[in-house]
Parts: C-alpha cells; sequence; structure tokens
DNA sequence: AGAAATATGTCAACATGGCTGACATAATTT
DNA sequence: AAATTATGTCAGCCATGTTGACATATTTCT
C-alpha cells in the first residue's frame, strides 16, 4: 500500500475492495458493514407495507414461515424464529383474529396446532415477497451470472453450523410443500 | 435440469440451488430466507459478549461507527443509523458515562459534538469486531478465491440506491481514518 | 447588532417486540 | 393413573424504536 495514488476512485477501491490488502487480524470491515446496510434496506420494503396493516416485522416473519410452510407446527415455528411461545403468542393472536392465518388440529396427534395462511394471508405474505424479490432482482441483475449461486453460497456459509443444515433443509422442503398449489 | 438425481446431496441441491428453475414472478425465497438466517447468527455473536457488559445492539452499533470514525459528528451518525435524536441520546449517554466514547467540541463549529472512543471502548469495539471477523472468515474459508468480492458486490448492489454511494464513501473514508494509527 | 437558523440535548409519553415466571388445559405416552 | 408434552394465557419487565415540545449554545444571515 505505498502507491502514490491520484484518482479519487483508485484511493476508493485501494482503502477496501482489496481483500488481500487487509493485514492479519484486521477486521473485515466492509463486509461487517454492508451486512449491517444491506439487512437494514432489506427490511425497510416490507415495513412500509405492514404499517399500513398495522403489522410490524414480528407478524411479517410469522407470515412467512407460515405462507412457506403450510402446517408448520407451532413448535418448530418457534424454533425457526427462536423467540418463546409468549412472544409469538401475541403477533400470532392478532393475524388469527385478522383473518391472516388458520389454525387446524393436528391429524395424528391433536394437541398439535398446524398453521396455515388464509387466501388474505397469502396475498399479503406474496405481496412481501414480492418487494424483497424486487430488490433482490435488481442486485443481481448488475452482477455477473454467478451471483445468486455466490450470494447463497455465502450466506449459508455465514448461518451458524449447527443451524445450516436444518436452515438448507427447511428451504429445500419448503419448496417442495410449495411447488403444486 | 432433467439430470436423473440420485444422491441426497444432489435432489437438495435440486430443490432450490438453481436460479433458472425458479418460474416467472416467484419469490426468491432462498435469498430471502438465508439473509434472515444469516443476518441472526451474524449478530448473535457479539449479541453475548454485549450482555456481560450491560449493553445491547443499539450499544454495538453506535460504538462500532465511532470506533471506525474518529471524529463523527452526532448528526451523521444519526443519519447513518437512521434514528431519533432521542434513541441515540439514551445509549450514547450510557457510552459516555461509562467511559467508552468521549465527545470533544468541534474546532471549526463549537455547537459540533464529535464523537471519539475511548481505548476502553476501542478495545470492546475491536472485540466486536473480531468476532464477526471470525464468522465471516470462517465463512469464506470455505468458498472460492472470489468470495469476498462476490459478496461485498452482492450487499451493496442490496443497499438503496440513494444510500449506496454514501455507505460505499463511509467505508473507503473509515479505512482511511483508521490506518495511521 | 439583532434575528433566524442550526446542532445538540432533554423531558415525557407511547409502541413494538423481546424476555421470565407462573399457571391452565387438553391430549398423549408411560 | 400418573407423567409428559403441546399449546395458550396472564402479568410484568426491559430494550429500543417513535413523536412532540422545549432549552441552550453557536453560527449565519440581513
Amino acid at each position: 500500500m505505498a502507491d502514490i495514488i491520484f484518482s479519487p476512485a483508485a484511493e476508493r477501491a485501494a482503502a477496501s475492495a482489496d481483500p488481500e490488502s487487509r493485514a492479519e487480524g484486521e477486521p473485515i470491515w466492509d463486509l461487517i458493514e454492508l451486512l449491517f446496510f444491506a439487512y437494514r434496506d432489506f427490511v425497510s420494503d416490507p415495513d412500509h407495507v405492514l404499517e399500513k396493516f398495522g403489522f410490524g416485522r414480528a407478524h411479517h416473519r410469522v407470515l412467512h414461515f407460515v405462507n412457506r410452510n403450510p402446517g408448520l407446527k407451532v413448535a418448530d415455528l418457534l424454533e425457526t424464529l427462536r423467540i418463546t411461545k409468549q412472544s409469538l403468542g401475541r403477533v400470532l393472536k392478532q393475524l388469527v383474529d385478522e383473518g391472516y392465518v388458520v389454525q387446524k388440529e393436528g391429524p395424528d396427534d391433536r394437541r398439535h396446532r398446524l398453521l396455515f395462511v388464509t387466501p388474505k394471508g397469502e396475498q399479503l405474505a406474496m405481496k412481501l415477497a414480492g418487494l424483497q424479490t424486487a430488490r433482490i432482482t435488481r442486485a443481481l441483475a448488475g452482477l455477473g451470472p454467478n451471483a445468486h449461486e455466490a450470494a447463497r453460497a455465502f450466506l449459508a456459509a455465514m448461518v451458524d453450523d449447527e443451524s445450516r443444515e436444518g436452515v438448507l433443509r427447511f428451504i429445500a422442503r419448503a419448496d417442495r410443500a410449495r411447488r403444486p398449489r
């Protein structure tokens, strides 16, 4: 890094664009901060829509995972979201009362309450997913052909080792569950 | 993707790994969900440490950006975090009272309160950044040689168009600010 | 010089969404 | 019959976001 730099663009690039330039033990500032900024904007699109419905992020997460995995058990949802049943109960009750989610008795074990979105619930869930998809599509459009795979590989690798397997299984299982609608 | 698949791993991959298999208008479920799970785990490492100090995520964010950009003005920090001055005030006051951050009068404009981390503050900020860096390093280690650049490009593209320029400038500027220590 | 604008801080009140602890009910398993 | 499991609910606490109003010091504008 003893190069003499002339253009502002080159200076900017040199400051952070080359990961090899990072000193041993120096934090990876660019990805740490980009994760913060990217996530901040990623969740902001749904937030604006949810506000009009009187819902918050917590409702979005519940609606999303129920939509993606129809028949999900309450216990599984709790584990996925890593929140307590009291926290879930608060938002789930609202979603049920307002007709976005229904609960059915489990066919094998009648203690289970299987969760399903109503048509109204699916509509909202898909609208929110559409907003996030639009952002992702815009992002990928400006990148190379392998950008989707690269992003998926990076994000999957960022998940806890103990959770990764389950997360990937969840995604794959949900794809199968939703496909034949 | 008409291949006949035998192994469970390949089957799993086929369920969601090929973006070309996504129907037109179908949400990009994998990245939507991986962003959720990756971010959830990404912030959990610092959370555990912060708890011992009686701090939360809000303190972390403030400490992080002050550490990264010594002499930051309060107004700039507010814009970066996109929170109100009242929300910032609450956590900033604690960080100042407990000796992690100091405020100095601006040399040119004495209304400004320039923010700096103390040695104690820097130590904590670097510890937290180290945890996040360890996770990122582990993630990148299992991927190809361009994984860092690919991740950066994707995350930067996910940021709002209006914010992206500023975010990248912030990262580059902060790198310069911290380099000659 | 005086007025207006700016940067920051602070008080009070409220909303969201986490948490713990305690307890209730119904169904299943032992 | 007893123990365990799945779920729900009440009450209260905490962290962190919000709005609105107002105070102070400083700078800028006229």
